[in-house]
Parts: structure tokens; sequence; C-alpha cells
RNA sequence: GCCCCUGUGGCGGAAUUGGUAGACGCGCUGGACUCAAAAUCCAGUUCUCGCAAGGGAGUGGGAGUUCGACUCUCCCCGGGGGCACCA
């Protein structure tokens, strides 16, 4: 018989499953929907590693639910606007949009070798206009429900990039793609009202039970709430500004007895009216600004202030005032951008205190601290207790006298008890080319004009020039000026266009009705939403994973959908990884660059030159440790590739790359085409009936095979897909050892069948062909999944292990369930158990049944 | 600094949630087939003492609960990740 040829197989399969529109879904269905999802891809032109991972763990799900007799929507398509293309463009004088599409084609080419289960006819690209041009009509919606607005502010401005980056965006004081440090610039930007959904985005999260707990924990992080108070001090000593007041938040508002100064940000109003008329002040904010906020700058930067001259009132202690510095461990965009420092009870503020000679009162004791001997040495305590030397609020414990302090701000007028949030609003202008343009006109006369609705698309101009450095949309000749709308007089285009997670914030609704000329078919996206299971990369855990959730809220707000949770399960894969080596002067080498010399040490094949092997690191260009997916396919094929991204390591752990490990599952593959082609005994038709008796090794295996579809059935509803092959490959070993007996030509295909089937979701190629060599004429795509005889689950025999004061002396077999005196007895006669009782009889027997007895001496 | 995850053979990883630790795979060792090699097949493979039968140790380290702990509790150590002048 003929070696398997996997070339044809699995470009004869592929072709089998496209003509016959396997994949094809349809709206609404008898059967239960189910929506799988993989992260789409940016088109960078080749598929990489990541990708084979991520796709082939969805289309194992997407497989295994639709033979469960789902009507499963598994859809593909492109993250295809961004700055690549743009790089690309300036770097090779090609248009972006000839770029991504060329390279749209030739990713899908690459995916169509791994035989993934697409509906292709819902592909869709985020630059295509019929799709940005829905997100132009959000835009407008978000304005009119107030989740829409400009401001001018401080934002991340990346220089590398030449655009504003979000917060989110943000990594170490560095942008996440350039990994330029971001400077801080004053400009006039859009933004999504995220904030105005924090509550229920942090509530939300505990509804995400099917998610990993730690990106759970992560969006809480980002959200951030802390409950504490605002509270206004009235200012005096600045002569034009007696009548104004400071705002301060606080989450301590119990310390108030310890304060002595108030603090604000370097950009707050008040210092930028206090600096109008003071130069020495102007010195110190750009002081501030220039050492900025990165982490590096913060271990080094010492606290410095500015004492303003201004004293704020404290609101409980009659004629008593506190010193309001300007200083920069305060931020603008936190709270207030103000606060009181109490140093005895804050890290910072005692630090600060230190170094500009400032009172430090206790105003809390420890709970086992005598009150009048507390004393503050280099750590402010931050711990709970009762108050002291705090007037109306002494002797409480520190939740009392908070909410007793805010009873009293609130009576005077002077605060009230807040809810503050880390999270802050979505900045989505970006000087870039390759985007949605944000659908807005300024007019000299009228202000911010939204572009109207009839207007609607705003599309790219195709002819820009990438010549001169920053956006092309600003250089165009003609693009920007238009008419005014409103007033008919000549205004400008918003040059900016919007963050590309603007499309992948709502692209998965979008596949539920990919061609509509609405943004959504409403029954469709009511039926398919929400995603069942996404699978992506933890890379998103904050950024696209909690844009998404906040759009979904927006969109039902503007009446779109229902749906607020987008994604009810998630699946957060780990990284591909694969060994590095680096020269003497610790610069990367390919794996081909290095050779092993006759005593087994790793040296440059050129040079001869020692070289070190890392650790594994995931595969990136920079590290030379990228393995071609396409070169794997081509020599391999997909089902290899699949077969070893599913059984080396639990999906969301990181997974190490070998050529070892790929050898062994193209091995397993060839395996199993034996198995069925050149079985060992002669394989009845499919339609032969069940014989009346098995020989015990016929039987031994009919259990196997009934345990292995009831545990592959159960792993792959967890994703534990290694334990899944593992059990399928124990499956083959035990048929592979079949020998002739009673039954046992009828059990070894009756295990073949099953073997085939339960290996379907992950090795679909060899899978079908295998099926149709067993005699099938329906597609294995199309065969529902096995199902586990309950009559063979369970065993006759057990083997029950037999312990000695917790060591293990032996095991008997016995009847399953047999009687608990018996097993007990057997165990006791077992030579070795009478040894260590030297006749003497046991001080006790514990009998676990069918499992284990312990005798204890 | 705070929070989270993680630690099991030479390696990737299993272990029915407290009941025979090391399934399955990789690698390695020996053997068969072959002129030879590749491929394939068979046997072995946690460490340690022993010719063997068998004994001892063993899931990062230490204590504890239990008849019994990879699994539960406490302390410590290593690795990875997230957040971070957040008031």
């Amino acid at each position: 018989m003929a070696r398997y040829n996997v070339k044809e197989t699995e470009a004869k399969w592929q072709s089998t499953w496209e003509k016959r529109q396997c994949f094809a879904v349809r709206d609404f269905a008898d059967k239960p929907k189910y929506y799988v999802l993989e992260m789409f891809p940016y088109p960078s032109g080749r598929i990489h590693m990541g990708h084979v991972r991520n796709y082939t763990l969805g289309d194992v799900v997407a497989r295994y639910k639709r033979a469960r007799g789902f009507n499963v929507l598994h859809p593909m398509g492109w993250d295809a606007f961004g700055l690549p293309a743009e790089n690309a463009a300036i770097a090779n004088k090609v248009h972006p949009a000839k770029w991504t599409r060329e390279n749209i084609a030739a990713m899908r080419a690459q995916l169509k070798t791994m035989g993934l289960s697409y509906d292709w006819e819902r592909e869709i690209a985020t630059c295509d206009p019929d799709y940005y041009r829905h997100e132009q009509k959000f835009f407008l919606d978000f304005i009119k429900h107030g989740l829409a607005y400009r401001k001018e502010s401080w934002v991340n401005w990346d220089p590398a990039e030449q655009t504003v980056l979000a917060n989110e965006q943000v990594i170490d004081g560095r942008g996440w793609r350039s990994g330029a440090p971001v400077e801080k610039r004053r400009l006039s930007q859009w933004f999504l009202k995220i904030t105005a959904f924090a509550e229920e985005l942090l509530d939300g999260i505990d509804t995400l039970e099917r998610w990993p707990e730690r990106v759970r924990l992560m969006q809480a992080n980002w959200i951030g709430r802390s409950e504490g108070a605002h509270m206004t001090f009235a200012l005096t000593g600045g002569a034009d500004l007696a009548s104004a007041s400071l705002q301060v938040y606080s989450t301590r508002p119990d310390t108030i007895f310890g304060a002595s100064f108030c603090a604000i940000a370097a950009n707050h109003p008040l210092t930028e009216t206090l600096a109008a008329h003071n130069p020495e002040l102007q010195a110190f904010v750009a002081e501030c600004n220039r050492l900025g906020t990165s982490e590096a700058a913060l271990e080094t930067a010492e606290k410095i202030g500015f004492d303003t001259g201004l004293r704020a009132v404290h609101p409980f202690i009659e004629g008593h005032t506190l010193p309001v510095y300007v200083a920069n461990f305060i931020l603008m965009d936190y709270g207030t951008g103000a606060i009181f420092g109490c140093p005895a009870h804050d890290q910072r503020d005692l630090e600060f205190a230190r170094k500009y000679g400032l009172d430090i009162t206790p105003v809390v004791a420890p709970p086992e601290a005598d009150a009048g001997a507390v004393t503050i040495g280099e750590q402010a305590y931050t711990g709970g207790g009762r108050m002291i030397n705090s007037d109306f609020i002494d002797g409480m414990p520190v939740e009392d006298a908070k909410s007793e302090i805010i009873a009293r701000l609130e009576q005077q007028g002077l605060g009230a008890r807040t809810v503050n949030y880390r999270l802050r609003d979505w900045g989505v202008s970006r000087q870039r080319y390759w985007g949605c343009p944000i659908p807005i006109i300024h007019c000299p006369a009228c202000g911010i004009v939204p572009v109207p609705e009839k207007d609607l698309p705003v599309t790219l101009p195709e002819d820009v020039s990438f010549d001169k450095p920053g956006n092309p949309l600003s250089h165009h000749p003609t693009w920007k000026h238009v008419d005014c709308p409103a007033c008919g007089k000549k205004a400008e285009r918003e040059t900016d266009t919007f963050d590309t997670f603007f499309e992948s914030s709502w692209y998965f609704a979008r596949f539920c009705s990919p061609l509509a000329d609405e943004p959504f078919i409403r029954e469709a996206a009511d039926y398919w939403m929400p995603v069942d299971q996404y699978i992506g990369g933890i890379e998103h855990a904050v950024l696209h994973l909690l844009y998404s959730r906040f759009f979904s809220r927006a969109l039902k707000r503007c009446g779109y959908l229902k749906t607020e949770e987008p994604f009810a399960g998630l699946l957060t894969q780990g990284m591909v990884c694969h060994e590095t080596y680096r020269d003497e002067g610790g610069r990367w080498l390919y794996p081909e660059e290095t050779v092993q010399d006759e005593s087994g040490n790793i040296v440059h094949a050129k040079t001869g030159r020692p070289v070190t092997l890392g650790r594994s690191e995931k595969m990136s260009k920079s590290k030379f440790n990228v393995v071609d997916p396409a070169k794997i396919i081509g020599s391999y094929g997909a089902d290899t590739a699949r077969l070893f991204m599913l059984s080396d390591s639990p999906p969301d752990r990181d997974l190490d790359w070998t050529d070892a490990g790929i050898e062994g599952a193209w091995r397993y593959i060839n395996r199993l085409w034996r198995l069925v082609t050149e079985p060992a005994l002669a394989l009845p038709d499919p339609e032969t009936p069940k014989p009346a008796e098995f020989s015990p090794a016929a039987d031994a295996v009919r259990r196997l095979t009934h345990k292995t579809i009831a545990a592959v059935s159960e792993d792959l509803d967890r994703f534990h897909f290694n334990r899944a092959v593992a059990r399928i490959r124990e499956l083959t070993n035990a048929l592979e050892g079949l020998k002739a007996g009673a039954g046992t030509d009828w059990a070894l295909r009756e295990g073949l069948e099953a073997a085939t089937c339960l290996i379907g979701p992950m090795m679909p190629h060899v899978a079908e062909e295998l099926w149709q060599r067993l005699g099938f004429t329906a597609l294995l795509a199309d065969t529902p999944w096995p199902e586990a005889d309950q009559s063979l689950l369970a065993d006759e025999n057990v083997t029950i292990a037999v312990q000695v004061n917790g060591k293990l002396r032996g095991t008997i077999e016995l009847a399953k369930d047999a009687a608990q005196e018996d097993a007990k007895a057997a165990a006791l006669q077992l030579p070795r158990v009478r040894e260590a009782l030297e006749n003497k009889p046991p001080r006790k027997v514990i009998v676990v049944p069918n499992r284990i007895i312990n005798v204890v001496v």
C-alpha cells in the first residue's frame, strides 16, 4: 500500500469541502447556535506560528461543535487598517490599499492550506468602505448620545509613529508598537466616553464565568475603582484668588486631621493660572514635564514641590490653613489632580513632608499600639486602627471615621462621598492616513459640524503622497477642503482617522450579517451574539477586549444591539516559543548558522566560535528564532502542524516549538494511515452486524474504545486538547496490538472508526481520507460525533491498591463493587501484608471501594 | 512595592479534584529487519542500593492536618506576568 500522500490528500479534501460548501452557515436553524471566533489577523502578508496555533484551536472547537449538532458560525476577516501599510508605502512606494489587498490575498491562500472550517462567504476587511462607513455612522450616534466628545488635553504622543496613543497603548512609558518613549502633548482630540460605563464594565466582569481569572483581574485593575470623597478647600493668600477654592480627592478622608499640606499637579488649571505671571513656577512646571512619568524617571525622581504661597483652609480646624504646593508626583488625570497630604499615613506624603519640613501628625493608632506613643519613622502607617489627635472622630475605627467625616463634609457643603476610577476616556484620534476618516467638518463659523448621514461614507482619497512626514490627508491638495454642511461657507475636513481598535471593537457583530447594507441585521445579531467562544492572545487582555466590551454597551445604548458582553467564553492561548542562539558578542544567530562539533559543543558553522544556546523565547524576527509555517505545512502538511500545536502543551500555556515534536506528529499520522490501510486483521464492511461473542482481548479493546469516546468528548468540552490527543494515541496503541480472536476484527473496525472520528477535528484531512477508506460515502465533516456505549464504560473487574501504613504493598483484582468485607479479607491475605502484620491484627483497615485499601499496623 | 500565575523524570506534560505519581509524546539505551542506511517493529527508560527477588527515596524547600498529600493549611525560595508616585 502506498505511503500517505499529504499534499494530494490535503488539497483534495480542501477542495471537496469548498465545493460542497460544507462550512457555509445559515442564520437560524432548529439546532442550537454556537459562535466560535479567533481574533482576526492583521494582514502582514504571511501567517506565523501564533496564527497557526490560534486558528487550529478555533478550528478544533468549530469542527467538534459542528459534529455535536450545533449550528456553528466560524468566520474569518482582516483587521486591515494600520501603520505597517503606511510604513510599507513609505519604504516601497506602494499604496497602502494595494499592499493590504495583496497581503490579504496571500494570507487567505496560506490559511486555506490549513484546512480551516471557515465560512469564507462572510469574510470582511475593515479597510473596505462598506465596513468602515458604519463606524462613521456609529460615531455620529455616539456624539448624539454623549458618548463621543472633543476636548483639548494632554495626550501621549508617539514621536516614532507621529501620532497620539491611547493610555492602554502606552506600556512602561513607551509606544506599544514603536517602543519609542512617549511624549506629552496638548492637543485637541476625539474621545469615546468609556468612563460612562466604568461601573458596568467592572460589574460585568463577574458575569464572565468562562473567562480566565487573570484577564478578569487585569481588567478590574485597569478600571481601578476606589471609594473616597471629594472635598473642597477654600483658598486664601492670593490676592486675585481669594474667592477660589480647591477640590481634592482622597480615599482617606478620615486622616484629614493629620493633613499638613495640599498639592496640585503641574498641569492643573490652577497651576497654569498661577504660572501665567510667575516665571519661577513656569520653570518648575517645565522641569516636571521634562522628567515625564516613565518608570525609569519615577524610580529615581525625588519628590519635589513648589510653594505657591496660597493657603488652603482646613474644613474642621478653626483658623488653620495648609500650604499649597505644586508637586511633581501629583497626576492631573487621576481624581481631581489635587490632594491633601497626610504624611503620617501615606508614604509619598511622608517623603514630601520630610523634604520640606512639614508637620507629621499621626491620626491613626494601630490596634496593638498605645495611643499616646504612636510615632512615625521611615514608613508611613497605612493600616487600620483607631483615630487619635482627631477631635470629634477620636477613638473611632478608620471605617467609621471615614463615614463620619464624609457626613460632616456633606452637611457643610464642602464635599461628598465619591467613587473614583482609574479608567480614562478612550482617545481615538490618530494622525494617520490608513484608517477610517473621522466624519467631521471644522467650520470657521459653525465650529465642529458632523458630516450629515446622507454624505457618508467619507472615503479615503486614493491619490496620496507619503513624501512628506506627517499625515498625507492634511497634505492632500483638495480632499480636506469642503463646504460647511451647515452654512455652506468654506470649511475643512477633520484629517485625523480612528484608532484601529475602533474597527476591531465590533467586527464580531458584523460577522452576523457581513453583507448587509445596514451595520447589523438585528435578527441575525440577536441570534448569533454573543460569541460563545473567543480565542486569542493574552496581549489583548485589556486593550481590545475592554474596548469591545465598551463598544457593545455603546451600540446597545444607540439601539443597534442587545448584547452587553460580546464574548461569553474566552480562551487565551500561550505564545509559540523556540530556542535562541547567540554568538560570543551576544548577537542572535539563526539555528542553521550553528553546528555541533566533535565534542558535542554548539559552535558557529562558519567561524567555529562558541555559541550559547539561549532559553526558548517567543518567536520573533529580531531573535532569529522564527519557524515559517508555510515550510512546515509544505513538507509535513497541515495536519502535522495542527497535531503538534495541540498535543504538546495545554492551549493557555506557552508552547515550545521543536523539530522532534513535529517529527513525532508526522510519525503518528503515518501509523494511523498504516493501521487503516494495512490492517493486521481483515476489516469487515461497515454494515457487518455485531458478532455475538468477543474474546477477552476484543472485549477489552471495545471497552477502551468507548471509554476513549467518552473521555475525549469531555476533554474537548474543556479544551484539554493535549489530553484528548494522548487518549486517542492510547487507543491507537491498543488497536495496533490486537491479535486474531473472536470478534477482534469487528472490534478493530469499531476502534478505527472511533479513532478517526475523534481525531477528525484536529487532523481533518487525514481523518477524512481514512473515513473514506473505511468504506463510508458520507463526508466525515458531515458525520455526527460518536456516542459512547454506556454499558461498556464500567469495568467488571477493578484493580485495588493495597497499602500498609500508606505505602503500596501490592494490588488485588476484584469484581467491581465487591463487598467491603471480601475486599478487606483479600487484602489481608497478600503475603507482603501478612509479613508486615507479623500475625498481629491490624490496628485499622481503611477500605475505599473499588480504589484502595490501607492497612494500618 | 502591590496583585496574579507557576514549580512533577533528561525534556513537553498526565494524575478521575485527598486514594497505585510519571498517562501520552519527545529523547535516550539495547535488539530485530537490512550489504548498509533511512523507515518500521520489539524491549527498556524517575533516582538510588541489589546479580536477582526486593528495599529505600521522590512532585522547589521546611513544617502541619490526615489511615493516606503533587492535591488542603502556614512559612520560605525560584521562574513568569500584570499594575505602579492612582492620593
